[in-house]
DNA sequence: ATGTCC
């Protein structure tokens, strides 16, 4: 059946601003898009006129979107929802209202279908840290945040937890030898099948950052990032890791993509932020229509930084295997910043994005650490839809990094750590166990979105030390 | 988070 044509009169009814867009507009789609139902064509124009940015250097729109930046229409900041979508908080008591007033906002995108808070939640740049984002083929690169990938790990051993006592030294030294902080990196980094990946030679960004993602892999960066032993409690029998319920010497880290991820971050950030225009308010919530160019791009540069985090992680929990001269029993990991394409509860495709938040749909494993002197929790997922299946991937800080410093003392910090009975490396008082909330009530707070499997108490810590920090340090490798 | 704005 042939479809209808389109004239100059529907175009305009589309919003199309008199002029040579119009002409361009008619002129493609009785070429390329000839055949193409009247709503298909319309609904793609529409996406063209909304932003003509993205799609300047498309195939076969472009001379349409070229056409419609000429007469200045791209100017016009994109019109945001009068009234939010509806959200769900999980204990709203224990947020910040800065974390609460970003979701208001990104509730109001045009792309937002749904989204959810989680307990942890505190102010981010964008879309905040605990927030949960579902938009209809669009991805934000802020709503998965700077540190793509940023995840965590875990591997369970069949060594009794009195090891931990005994051998604290060793131990201390193992995490000395095997991981690396900071701008601290290995002499003689492993290879990985990920620095294999043809990205590497056909996204130019992605080009750029080889070097870089061979010199890193296998380290942990700074900030809250840590490798720790500590001893793993399995509390049932129902864990989907066929462990016995007992303790295990456990290794755990948290770490992301490092200078991979965060500038893919930062370049698809800008990009997104040149083609989409918004409200000042929402400007760091800019999207990336995954029809384009751009967007295919950042989902393809994504998914290679999430896989290089996952890699590093590996690399981590390998050479300390070796170290302890054992193979791991069991090994539980989960991204907690990453987009997902995943079904809503009436099948359709929707794009998840977890800016610190936990996967847990149904049956679905996951971490998530408590501070340094309290434990972290091994989860299940109960697939609760409310929550986009998604649960908090920590404690959540209480307190920014700079009253950390002023507010703290080192001394009692110090203290503290040591009648928690840990041995830490490296830190510093803005990562202190105090500027983070209470893991108990934030666990209480979303019981309907997780059942707890196991605990995580940590023993022997490395985090990043000031001299790594700052790029002295004393290679030993 | 990040050689913390090439």
């Amino acid at each position: 059946m042939a479809s209808k044509k389109l004239i100059g009169k529907d175009l305009k009814k589309l919003g199309f601003p008199e002029g040579r867009a119009i002409g361009e507009a008619m002129r493609v789609m009785e070429s390329a898009y000839k055949g193409k139902s009247i709503l298909h064509k319309k609904s793609m124009l529409k996406k063209v006129l909304e932003n003509p940015a993205l799609y300047a250097k498309h195939e076969t729109l472009g001379p349409i979107a070229t056409a419609l930046m000429i007469s200045k229409i791209s100017n016009k900041p994109l019109e945001m929802r009068q009234k939010r979508i509806p959200y769900s908080i999980y204990g709203v008591e224990g947020i910040e209202p800065g974390a609460i007033n970003q979701m208001e906002i990104a509730m109001r995108l045009p792309v937002t279908k749904s989204g959810a808070l989680m307990p942890d939640a505190h102010q981010g740049y964008g879309l905040p840290i605990g927030g949960v984002l579902a938009t209809e083929n669009a991805v934000i690169p802020y709503g998965v945040g700077v540190d793509i990938g940023c995840r965590m790990c875990m591997t369970l051993y069949d060594i009794p937890p009195a090891y931990v006592h005994q051998n604290t030294e060793e131990l201390e030294k193992m995490l000395l030898d095997n991981t690396r902080f900071g701008q601290s990196a290995f002499k003689r980094p492993k290879d990985h099948a990920v620095l294999d990946n043809s990205l590497f030679g056909e996204i130019n960004i992605v080009k750029s950052l080889k070097d870089k993602a061979w010199k890193q892999i296998g380290s942990s960066g700074g900030g809250n990032h840590f490798v720790e032993f500590g001893i793993g409690e399995i509390l049932t029998e129902d864990n989907e890791m066929g462990l016995s319920p007992g303790k295990y010497l456990s290794v755990l880290s948290h770490s992301g993509s490092r200078g991979l991820g965060a500038n893919i971050a930062r370049h698809y950030t800008k990009l997104a932020m040149d083609m989409t225009k918004l409200p000042s308010e929402a400007k760091h919530l800019a999207w990336l229509d995954l029809d384009s160019e751009a967007g295919q791009e950042y989902w393809l540069a994504m998914n290679l930084a999430g896989d290089y985090a996952s890699a590093c992680h590996h690399q981590i929990h390998e050479r300390l295997a070796k170290a302890l001269g054992e193979r791991p029993l069991a090994m539980v990991e989960n991204h907690h910043n990453f987009a997902w394409k995943e079904q809503d509860a009436d099948g359709n495709e929707i794009i998840v994005h977890r800016k610190g938040a936990t996967p847990a749909g149904d049956g679905v494993m996951g971490i998530i650490p408590g501070s340094m002197t309290s434990p972290g929790f091994i989860v299940k997922g109960k697939g609760v839809n409310e929550s986009i299946n998604s649960a908090a991937h920590g404690a959540g800080r209480l307190m920014s990094r700079t009253k950390a410093k002023q507010s703290l003392s080192k001394k009692e910090v110090k203290q503290h750590i040591k009648k928690a009975g840990i041995t830490l490396i490296g830190s510093g008082l803005d990562e202190a166990p105090q500027v983070y909330k209470d893991i108990y009530e934030v666990m209480d707070r979303q019981k309907d979105l997780v059942d707890v499997v196991g605990t995580f108490q940590p023993k022997v810590v490395r985090m990043c030390g000031a001299n790594e920090a700052k790029g002295k340090y004393q290679e030993v490798d």
